[in-house]
DNA sequence: CAGGAATGAGTTACATTTACACGAATTTTA
DNA sequence: TAAAATTCGTGTAAATGTAACTCATTCCTG
């Protein structure tokens, strides 16, 4: 057994977020120490001795990038000798959702930059930050077929067709809009509100809805089968 | 950026068989050291600077138990400050399917004993392995609604009724045999033989069936949607 | 060779999913 | 100011899939 190891421990995050009508972007800060000095990357860093994980990864979101997260997930941990020029270094990353419009992202000491990218359309990477996105874009794109997202990522009232276009952008088909809507109507996740969209479109504006927490979480918890 | 971290690595695996009048069995060895010495344990233990996790979970498996595995996927890290009395060790536990009659357990110089338990009656477990069981467990029952299952637990050759039992160990209720066979053909994931079942029970014998394992390993690629 | 036991191949009723149509509310254009 | 364009909201019929059940077949036992 060996007693000493020469092996390093980071965490990092994969935050995603949604903008109605770009897409699904991600969280990256651009580096300001070596290796990798002002490549984009994604958030994290070294676990503190007495720190959990999770800790770890909040810290480090709010140290880097001023986000406060409510919805983290463990996602992969990558091990492989050699993804680190430093030296054995494994990574623990989380997977995590915010709706961007939440947060002025913040540059702080620990970070050049901070910024969404649409996943579409990445920069060059430090590490293994590619793969690990990757990882995590096939993670979300499974959850949405047993598990109901949308709370952590779109405003606290929103139309259904948001959510619907949200959808579609995962599964990256079209929907049909009325079938759709039965489907969520029959979960009972949704609130409807007396309120109708501001004219930000032509057409005749929408109903307003919010999600109902409590059925959302109990389905969330229960999984569910979704096959739109 | 701490240069000098004091945390160490080890891996976990949470290997599973099925045996079938008896139900899900997992592999446990005993420890030959402290901390926990004689207790049952999951096979595991540090990972050596300049190995794969991956390589360090299967040389452990083999020089604890014996085993050699062919299926084996990252499971979850655990990594809360205390689950060691040591101090701070993080630990990556993988999750392994293989058919118990394939090994006769050898329990080496690393440990006292292995042996194979059913899930329904494991003894009081060292560290926080009660929990990574559990989550391995949940993994398990998880799978088996978007994956095929049973090639890597069943025997080459096998009646349909002991991969249905196998569905209905895991899922905990009984399932229509009739319909269960109706929807394993239609997957198109089994070959018919000429063969039949020796007298093991009374009753007509059943034809032996195994894997079409192109159409199996496509179909686990793809994920599926199984619902029985 | 009759009865018990389990397999193998249907059939039918019901539920779910898919495809598709039209009127209502609002903005834009002529 | 009226007609056209656009988007929302609700409904229905056909197709498909699932669940429950019937019955004949094959083998072992007594």
């Amino acid at each position: 057994m060996p007693v000493v190891q020469n092996i390093r421990l980071t965490v990092d995050a994969v935050v995603f977020g949604y903008i109605p009508r770009e897409g699904i972007v991600v969280l990256l800060i651009k580096r300001t120490i070596d290796p990798y000095l002002h490549s984009w990357a994604l958030p994290g860093g070294f676990v503190l001795d007495d720190e959990s994980l999770e800790t770890a990864v909040t810290r480090e979101l709010l140290t880097e990038a001023g986000v406060n997260i409510n919805y983290l997930e463990q996602l992969y941990t990558f091990g492989l000798p050699g993804r680190d020029p430093r030296g054995r270094v494994v990574s623990v990353a989380y997977f995590g959702l915010v709706n961007p419009t939440n947060f002025k992202l913040a540059a702080s000491s620990d970070a050049e930059d901070a910024s969404w990218f649409n996943i579409k359309d990445l920069p060059s990477l430090a590490f293994d930050h590619a793969t690990i996105i990757d990882v995590a874009v096939q993670r979300l794109r499974n959850k949405i077929r047993y598990e109901p997202i949308g709370f952590e990522l779109l405003d606290k009232k929103f139309p259904i067709a948001d959510l619907e276009k949200l959808y579609e952008t995962l599964l990256d088909r079209p929907i049909d809009r009325r079938n759709f809507q039965k489907k969520i109507n029959h979960l009972g996740i949704l609130i409807a509100h007396n309120e109708k969209q501001k004219q930000v479109s032509q057409g005749r504006p929408a109903k307003l809805f919010s999600f109902n927490e409590e059925q959302y979480f109990k389905l969330k918890k229960e999984g569910m089968a979704f096959e739109i």
